[in-house]
DNA sequence: CATGAATGAGAATTCATTCAT
DNA sequence: TATGAATGAATTCTCATTCAT
């Protein structure tokens, strides 16, 4: 029952442009920062003219801010959702190991390794940026995180006192060498998938030898 | 015995010139980024004529390398310091506790955080500045903190069969949660110090749970 | 049936402001040279903004050679027109005469006199326009001629071993003259238009010479 | 007798680096064009201050000048002095190859041939220069060209009634091939030596078939 | 409603010339 | 006297944003 009053092929393709130079502002804004990304080349890209950028977005500003905040969440939600599935099979290192090793794949995508350095890069100019992107990304998986492993404590598998504490050695544990490797290094010298591995396993090792009962 | 027949007031003037344009520059760099820092502005802040700029250095590039690579060095080079005078007091949790400590307060100087937000920020376009700060910053010092570890192993105070990533797990367990949420988050809501102290004390208790002997 | 289906207005509003801004640039760059003459004045002169300059022709120099090309082709297009009409009435002396007096005059338009001290001046700074100017403009007229005084050798009028050996002597005989005075001299003194029919009749009779048969 | 009261060795360093400047802004002017030569520049090459430079010219347009006039003096003195040497060995062909060869050589000197491009090409910024230039360049050459051509006519050897169109004759037929692909092509594709003497013995062939007695 | 043009400012860089030491 | 610095304007080119068609 549409009874909208609007044609619906007017409304779907205004609704396509949107989209498309939504798109486009991803790719160059993730590609060349803030400063470094002309209104001209987003229209250009997105093959719609200026003045349709300017109707669907006030001014630059803001269709940065929608980029990143969409973009965020796009690509954080798998992060999180790794986290929520967090299983217990009974061999809670095999598990943490299994959590550990997706979490950091999910985490070294070069599109959200790309929109990190963005918002770090951009956080004097857009603090409120900043926050959004802790809040919704490493700030949210963190908290995920504390409550699987009260959860886990309560059980006994685990022994801690602050459980945000000890989600966030568990999460850093597993990120910081190659997170910080790549926000220095550029992409192409990312480690390996192996390496990867290798990282995950040994933060987890880590982790247990503090947080681990047996 | 100045018998230097350079007119020695020519001479400093010129190379306070050079450091007023090198204050003002990282100053500028630092707060407002590459791109948001303009030429005019730097001459303008260093009270010398854009001339004098370019004639101390060849172009933006070049003044923004300079600036980088100094302040790295600048900065990190008490950081570095700490590490190797790790000392062996016979206490080794207090030792840990003790270093790890300063090296946080070094970290989380605002000027060093910014820097890294910097360069982090301006990776893609200038690929060198992130691996000379990366290896003249945190590389150097997990290097000069695998060394002491390996000592303290060899004298069976820790037992570790890779230094460099026990050497990394040590460093960002202390350093991650402050250092991401420096990143994201400003210069205004930092970490107190009693804070910083607090992450310092839990990491080196998780890296002795793991990497301890006793 | 004009059936198409972009805004004819709109198509025929770009194509003139390219013209102006073709016509403001040829008469700035003849007048000035290429670094006398700035954007600015161009987009003036052309009563177009910088912006409108810019989005026609990617910067100063592919202007410049479009410029050049263009006003190359628009110029020695007659002159060539001339030496391919060359008709054979019989009286060959008379024939030359007339080629010599009409190329002579084309050859020395203000205009034309003007591209070509410009051209010479950046041959150095633009070396493909050199080679342009010379292939479009007086190397063309050269081998026409050839081809037209071989067709005449053929019929016993001339008698010659290198078509474009005696092309050249006559192209130059007739021109060097006068055009060595234009190039140094500039407009204010230029020959009148009988000089101009001296030198070509002489230069004519020193032609046959050398290569008339009779 | 030296009485002056200024030092000598003064005197001579300060001709010595007004002939360094000299030789510096002859050399970036020729190479470089007016436009595209700056003060900077020469004052470094002639290892001089540009303070020095302005003392000795009162700016750039006089500088300009003074090396244009010098150096055309300089390197058109030979190809003048060929002329007045032309001997009458009584075998007048001969002779005039001769000559001919050795002017053609003189004028298709690189140096010389990048003037006349630098002369041309600012004829318009700079009127008396292309007055000087072709007055004590080509105009001279054929003055004295014409002096001698009218001896030859009073001894019989040559039969002309303007020794001056003569003269021009006689040169253009021998430079004007080469001389005008020079202009235009850059000194990258010169003819050789051997077709440079083709070119003038051509010349030498026709100009006798007109002016020749025999 | 969407396109090309305009605006008006600002970027980096360079220049000829002049002060001040 | 000669040097480095300053001046002040000009250059090419780019940008975010807004009109006009």
């Amino acid at each position: 029952m549409p009874t909208s009053q609007l044609p619906a092929g007017e409304e779907r393709r205004s609704t396509l442009k949107r989209r498309a130079i939504l798109e486009a502002a991803a790719t160059l804004f993730i590609r060349n920062g803030y400063l470094g990304t002309a209104m001209d080349d987003i229209a250009a890209r997105a093959r719609v003219s200026k003045q349709t950028v300017y109707k669907h977005f006030a001014d630059k500003k803001s269709l940065f801010n929608e980029i990143v905040t969409t973009t965020v969440d796009e690509v954080s939600e798998p992060v999180y959702n790794e986290v929520l599935n967090l299983q217990d099979t009974g061999n809670l290192e095999a598990d943490l190991r299994d959590l550990a090793r997706r979490q950091l794949a999910s985490v070294m995508q070069p599109r959200l390794l790309e929109l990190r350095r963005l918002v770090i890069g951009e956080a004097e100019r857009f603090p409120e940026l900043g926050r959004t992107f802790y809040d919704r990304g490493p700030n949210r998986t963190l908290t995920a995180l504390a409550t699987s492993f009260q959860r886990l404590a309560q059980r006994g598998a685990l022994q801690l006192d602050d459980p945000w504490l000890a989600a966030a050695h568990f999460n850093w544990l597993i990120m910081s060498i190659p997170l910080n490797q790549a926000m220095f290094l550029g992409d192409q010298e990312l480690p390996t998938p192996t390496e990867l591995d290798r990282y995950a396993d040994s933060g987890v090792r880590v982790f247990l030898s503090a947080y681990g009962t047996n």
